[in-house]
DNA sequence: TGGCTGTTGTGCTAAAAGTCACAGGTATTT
DNA sequence: AAATACCTGTGACTTTTAGCACAACAGCCA
């Protein structure tokens, strides 16, 4: 599992994969999980190696989806933090049963400019990122409710399938159960989706 | 000038300053010069040496201000841009006539693995960007426009007064001329600002 | 089978934000 | 002083989003 981070993030240095294996340690964590916690201090690097996790910011009432991280991503507020120490702002659940790398947040600021290899996954994870967000936030300022659904929607669908609920939807794109459900409604009767029990068929 | 910037980045590497005075070029900007075009190749890093500079995406009606560059600060999307050749999404204007550091890309990206301060400087513009966007990311998802509009000038305030048109304020915050209008009469009869020509006095 | 929980639909109302139209103010230029 | 461009205020209306309440249904499990 670590082998294959190591081969595809092109990991060349023998000394940086060895620190790695003696450095880092690999845990496991079921659906469900909430492995990072809002306002807690960040001692690791989590990188995804397998399953899928959630990361989100709540208010009082409401969340709002940041980002989800795949196999091979890390979340970039954590990296983040490993280059100042400070306390989470969001939370993070796993979303399908996952393997994690765990990197105490030192090793990860030492490697940045000691190896090429890490300095290019740190880069890249910023960058990425970084433009990720700005297309998130320019959506979030222009785009009216009802498009930004259907873009996610879009963007979601396993071939054309979601198998999400309402209320699902409406935290991750940080607005009430209700209102997605009328939206929906609407791009139903406007032929753009089927609607089903937890399942939204999306037509094209 | 830009020994100033070499000091206050603790440039201490004499290769880099070397590098930095050789290939990396000065230029002068007045106010309201475009000095990033959306939709155009980035070939520079552009880095505020003295001035403000003012980034934002539009839409075909509307604007949002994405941050403002004060001196020693660059712009995270142009940096993003030097690791993979792409055109800006964004567009930067000049708030205070500026003096600009502009280097080209290659050199950004060769500088990044090759001198330690040079490092640290992008990590660091990456982190303070993608936190703070964060933070506007999240304030537009849960916080009405009233309150935002509030924060927003007392984070501009000079010593209380902020001298902008309603109109600007408009275009910063992603919304029409009319709301801000009224959300500040509003803001003003609930006793937390004054409102004269083109000048707003917080109240507190 | 019956109870529990989660899911979806929807009527009604309200608040927030945006749009259109127009009037009057201020500042600057010619 | 007249013309012009920008700036501010506001009434009237619409659209979008949110909040509350309640009904119906599905899935699970004891």
């Amino acid at each position: 599992m670590l082998n294959n981070f190591i081969d595809q993030l092109r990991i060349t240095e023998e000394e940086l994969q060895e620190e790695l294996r003696e450095k880092s340690s690999i845990t496991t964590h079921e659906k469900g999980a909430l492995i990072i916690k809002n306002n807690e201090y960040i001692k690791v690097l989590k990188i995804v190696l397998k399953g899928k996790v959630r990361v989100y910011q709540e208010n009082e009432e409401r969340e709002i989806l940041i980002y989800y991280l795949d196999a091979l991503e890390t979340c970039t507020l954590s990296l983040s933090a490993c280059f100042e120490d400070c306390k989470s702002t969001v939370n993070a659940v796993v979303e399908e049963d996952c393997t994690i790398l765990n990197i105490p947040v030192r090793f990860v600021r030492d490697w940045n400019f000691k190896y090429k290899s890490w300095n290019t996954f740190t880069t890249n994870t910023f960058r990425k990122s970084y433009n990720h967000l700005i297309n998130q936030y320019s959506n979030l300022a222009f785009q009216p409710l009802k498009d930004r659904l259907l873009d996610y929607l879009i963007s979601k669908a396993n071939d054309t399938i979601i198998n999400k609920s309402h209320q699902q939807l409406a935290k991750e794109l940080g607005t009430t159960r209700e209102v997605i459900s009328r939206l929906l409604k609407k791009l139903e009767s406007n032929g753009k989706l089927n609607l089903g029990q937890k399942e939204i068929q999306i037509l094209k």
